[in-house]
RNA sequence: GCCGGUGUAGCUCAAUUGGCAGAGCAACUGACUUGUAAUCAGUAGGUUGCGGGUUCGAGUCCCAUCACCGGCUCCA
């Protein structure tokens, strides 16, 4: 009896029982024999030597299919492993998965790896993968593997064999004289690997937990080619060049310093930037019909009592006492807001009531988790709270999504959504966490959005859908979330009349846009790569004489632009007309305009614009029309 | 917090085995009056993150401390 086996194009081969992968990929050509890396049965990745018994559905995965690289990267780090294993013998080995950018090992080794070690262990991959040394599969049951791995001493693979589950096939997979632990699948053989770089060394604690045993960690990366490989490394010279430290320090936009880890300090350029992203805010929010409050940084200890904070976010929170009394630092707005809510009597003809607050919170941040804007100990929430009857949270969540997307577009994001749902411990029933959920996804359904859901990942008060915007570099950030959030009108006792007289408990919704202020510029900054768009560069437009005789007319243009409202600077020193450029344009500056006799006699200036040159000459007020038109679109 | 690395002028970086702390840019002064990405010359700039120790002598070696960088989420 033959078998029938279904390839990726649709045409089916038969082929005898027991043939393996590989030998079909030679059948259909030898090409592609010779590219393959892996096979795919019935959705299923495997090994390329994996015999076929039934029916199937196969793909041959080459350097070219998009499952490749996981295959081709875990195999790296087994040869990874397997170079540590030669050089530092006495190392056990941890878990060595393929991640997102690369791949990595953690070793538990009494040598303590250097950077020079990284060349070492490359040039020992090298030679194993140079040694075209073939990847054997075994099936092994449970006390042979635990045997295999005790007999040589790895007990953290033997710890994860006993955590294996009753019914898991056991596989290691051999190269030459390295012996792993190991699911599966694998390249052929070594020789196929190409392009490898060891990339830093870093301290993780056994399987993630601090209670553990911290081991030795080197990541590395690998494409099928060499070229992918230096675009990879090409990228991260990009995002370097990028980072929002190095530009943010170089503009005079904001720094932080010894003196406050974690709490930023905000020159007066970046001031112009963040009072832009505000007022923007307002705007926006005004229009969608927000109102906007703002609660006290510090709170007395019962509030945060009732809020749950105390007790649960302690950790995180500053605290301080004054008269004798403890107080927090707000770590989140919700808690003020919810006092804002109960200062009055409220109808269900006030709802939806939307509060925006632009409000400062503060929270205690592991030392190690800082990282300049991004992470932060003290930073600006564009938060709101919604109050609204039940019947009201379908249009709610649509309007924030709306407002979310009216936003991000601005800046020139794309942007996914996720929706999580409700976690093992969690607070209320099932009813209401799927009317809640309901309500999340019919919104995004009304909007025609695709999310990914997360199941269990929602927050312990109620589910929630997060915005991860990507940035010019195809890095994502999550920025904004909609939360629906149950507990706090509950431990707040808020509540509206309703029609028929009675009291009932409003439904509140949590929700962010920028998310933080702080990281929202840092993020700003390398999208832009500190070339911000006219309407938020701190300086919009530089006035550049040629020589003195210019300088009068140069102040009245300086004037006119100062008038119309532009963010202008003179730049009227003793210095040749190329270097007052360059000044301007390593500065970052939109808009240049040299100003010299010919446009004193003509009243003109001489236009030009950050990354595209000389524009030639414009009437004054002509620019100034052009220039106020570009600042009030965003463009 | 933990692991590893780093810390020298405002910035970027030098300084041989422990042996006189230096350069470029920026700043300041002067000359040059300049047409689309760096004019020339000069001057000044430092408790080498902070605190101890070893030594005749420490930027360099040791201890402690602070800050920063990378990582600690991707599960054989």
């Amino acid at each position: 009896m033959s078998l029938q086996i279904t390839l990726k194009d649709g045409s089916v081969r038969e082929y005898q029982p027991g043939i393996s992968v590989v030998e079909i990929a030679a059948d259909i050509s030898r090409g592609l024999a010779k590219n393959a890396l892996a096979g795919k049965i019935n959705g299923k990745v495997v090994d390329l030597n994996t015999p076929v018994n039934e029916n199937s559905q196969l793909e041959i995965i080459t350097v070219d299919s998009p499952e490749a690289l996981d295959v081709y990267r875990h195999s790296i780090a087994h040869i990874l492993a397997q170079a540590v294993q030669h050089l530092f013998p006495d190392t056990k080995f941890g878990i060595g998965p393929a991640i997102k950018d690369g791949f990595y090992y953690d070793f538990d080794s009494g040598h303590t790896f250097t950077p020079d070690d990284l060349a070492k262990i490359e040039k020992e991959i090298e030679a194993i993968t140079k040694a075209d040394l073939p990847f054997e599969r075994r099936e092994v049951s449970r006390e042979e593997a635990l045997k295999i791995f005790r007999e040589r001493g790895e007990l953290y693979k033997e710890e994860l064999i006993n955590e294996l589950p009753e019914d898991a096939v056991i596989s290691i997979y051999c190269q030459g004289d390295f012996l792993d632990l190991c699911a599966g699948p694998h390249v052929p053989s070594t020789g196929k690997i190409k392009a490898v770089k060891l990339m830093s060394i870093a301290g993780a604690y056994w399987r993630g937990s601090e209670k553990n045993k911290m081991l030795q960690r080197i990541y590395g990366t690998a494409f099928p080619k060499k070229g992918e490989l230096d675009d990879y490394l090409f990228r991260l010279e990009e995002a370097k060049r990028r980072d929002h430290r190095k530009i943010g320090a170089e503009l005079q936009l904001f720094t932080i310093m010894d003196e406050g880890p974690g709490f930023p300090f905000f020159f007066p350029k970046g001031m112009v930037i963040r009072n832009e992203l505000e007022n923007f805010w307002r705007e926006e929010h005004k229009k969608a019909g927000y109102q906007e409050i703002k609660t006290p940084i510090i709170l007395n200890r019962q509030l945060w009592e009732r809020s749950g904070h105390w007790q649960h976010y302690k950790e995180n929170m500053y605290f301080t006492d004054i008269d004798e009394e403890d107080f927090a630092v707000k770590p989140m707005n919700c808690p003020g807001g919810m006092l804002v809510y109960r200062s009055d009597l409220r109808s269900y003809r006030d709802l939806p009531l939307r509060m925006g607050e632009l409000g400062l919170v503060h929270r205690h941040e592991l030392s190690g988790a800082l990282h300049g804007l991004m992470r932060v100990r003290a930073f600006t929430q564009d938060d709101a709270h919604i109050f609204m009857l039940p019947s009201q949270i379908k249009d709610e969540i649509i309007g924030v999504i709306e407002l979310i997307d009216r936003i991000y577009k601005v800046f020139g994001f794309e942007y996914h959504v996720e929706l999580s749902t409700k976690p093992e411990k969690a607070m209320g029933s099932d009813e209401i966490w799927d009317m809640a959920t309901d309500a999340l996804r019919e919104a995004l359904e009304a909007k025609d959005m695709p999310y990914i859901v997360n199941e269990g990942d929602g927050a312990f008060y109620g589910p929630k859908i997060d915005f991860h915007l990507m940035d010019c570099l195809g890095r994502t950030w999550q920025c904004g979330t909609i939360q629906l959030d149950f507990q706090m009108p509950e431990k707040f006792e808020l509540n509206y009349v309703g029609e028929d007289g009675q009291k009932h408990r409003p439904v509140m919704i949590h929700r962010v846009v920028f998310g933080s202020i702080e990281r929202f510029i840092g993020i700003l900054t390398e999208h832009y790569a500190g070339a911000f768009p006219t309407w938020l560069a701190p300086v919009q437009v530089r006035v550049l004489t040629v020589t003195d005789r210019s300088k009068e007319y140069a102040q009245e243009v300086v004037k006119k632009l100062e008038q119309a409202g532009v963010r202008v600077e003179l730049d009227g020193r003793n210095e040749k007309i190329g270097y007052k450029i360059r000044e301007a344009q390593v500065q970052k500056v939109p808009y240049m305009l040299v100003i010299g006799d010919k446009e004193a006699e003509t009243g003109t200036l001489a236009l030009r614009k950050r990354g595209e040159g000389d524009k030639g000459a414009l009437a004054v007020d002509e620019f100034i029309r052009q220039l106020l038109e570009e600042i009030r679109d965003k463009g």
